[in-house]
DNA sequence: TAATATAGGAAACATTTGTTCTCTTTGCAA
DNA sequence: TTGCAAAGAGAACAAATGTTTCCTATATTA
């Protein structure tokens, strides 16, 4: 499903109108702009990009539409309790949205978990902090990663990661607590959801 | 100059409108959302928004209209070295925008400052943080403040904040550093910028 | 060659939409 | 009370705007 030179100028100058006035062009502005003088030789071409997809219009709508293009996402989910079986970001996960824009803390599809408890500590991570997650499946020695163990909560906890011959480990910041070792086939339990990139602490 | 609390339930549809719909909603479209029947009710309101400034219309258009200024600032300004004289917001020490809701923090116009070096690090906080803070001209005992010691430095610092009888005292959270105290005349040079209200780690 | 797809023009038409007018209601102050 | 201002309803009007119909021109393809 390609799409014609003529269209794409079409669009762009869509998008630098928009841009540039704040408000979508109608069809008369977009001819005066591309140097036609007719909007219904423009109507065609219109409905071509809406068939392909390129266009949301409105029908009976003025002036009224919208031009679709990746807009990347202004807010970092906070994921809550998470239902089993679900992946991370299921809608039924999501309890908020943080108005950050994620490419802040360098990632374009960041999440984020609340921290409960002073396990983390030594890392300058409170009870209450909020943190930024990058979404991975694996993870370096000693980088700091968010993880559920399956069978044993449903909330995902922060943990300094450490991988060796037999076994995984997951290391709490914090000389009060114990690490968790898992060996074997233990080790498939745990379940890296991504690396800690970043940290929020709101209303202090 | 202030604006009406109606007038401002018709900015902040029009700025929800716009947002979830990708273009500006038409008169009748405001009045379905707000409850009214007659677009002829809402004009009054619409032009008295533009002669406050709030909005911009482009005569003889439909559907065109630019919303100036949201009601709150999507972005948080981080201050860097402060200039002698100036106001701490003004332009010249503005070092950045950080792409955050201030609101998330509890304020509307809260600044941020980059934290260097390990003296509040009991209060897990740490280098290279960026401390919100909301600016106040004076403190409670105990609280975490930025200050600026005229004379000394041309950075903002973070502090624990305690008034005594006679005296002002700046305490670092790290035992390793000495507190700063500050006897008669002298609390005069202690400049308090505003009360910190939340902290961001990015890119960790 | 004829057929077809793309691109554009002109005019007429129907709906949306901003605008203007008059009237009513409500709350507040002189 | 009277007067005034803000808020809203309803109807009618004019301009902007999307839509349709019928036309021409050019390039490509069967």
């Amino acid at each position: 499903m390609g799409i014609t030179n003529r269209q794409k100028e079409i669009l762009d100058y869509m998008w630098t109108f928009q841009d540039r006035e704040g408000f979508p062009p109608s069809l008369r502005e977009i001819c005066k702009g591309l140097g036609l003088t007719s909007a219904g030789s423009l109507i065609k071409h219109v409905r071509t990009l809406e068939d392909k997809g390129f266009l949301g219009r409105m029908p009976g709508k003025k002036r009224a539409w919208r031009l679709r293009r990746r807009p990347a996402p202004l807010s970092i989910p906070l994921i809550g309790a998470i239902a089993a079986g679900t992946p991370i970001l299921a809608e039924e996960n999501r309890e908020d949205e943080l108005p950050v824009d994620p490419k802040l803390f360098g990632a374009a599809d960041a999440f984020a978990l609340r921290v409960k408890g002073d396990s983390m500590i030594d890392a300058q991570i409170r009870d209450g902090d909020l943190a930024v997650i990058r979404p991975q499946q694996d993870a370096e020695n000693g980088t700091v990663v968010a993880v559920i163990v399956e069978g044993l909560q449903h909330e995902a906890t922060l943990k300094i990661f450490r991988r060796r011959d037999e076994s995984v480990e997951l290391h709490p910041a914090n000389p009060a607590y114990e690490p968790l070792i898992f060996h074997q086939e233990d080790r498939a339990k745990v379940k890296i959801l991504g690396r800690l990139i970043g940290v929020i602490r709101p209303k202090l």
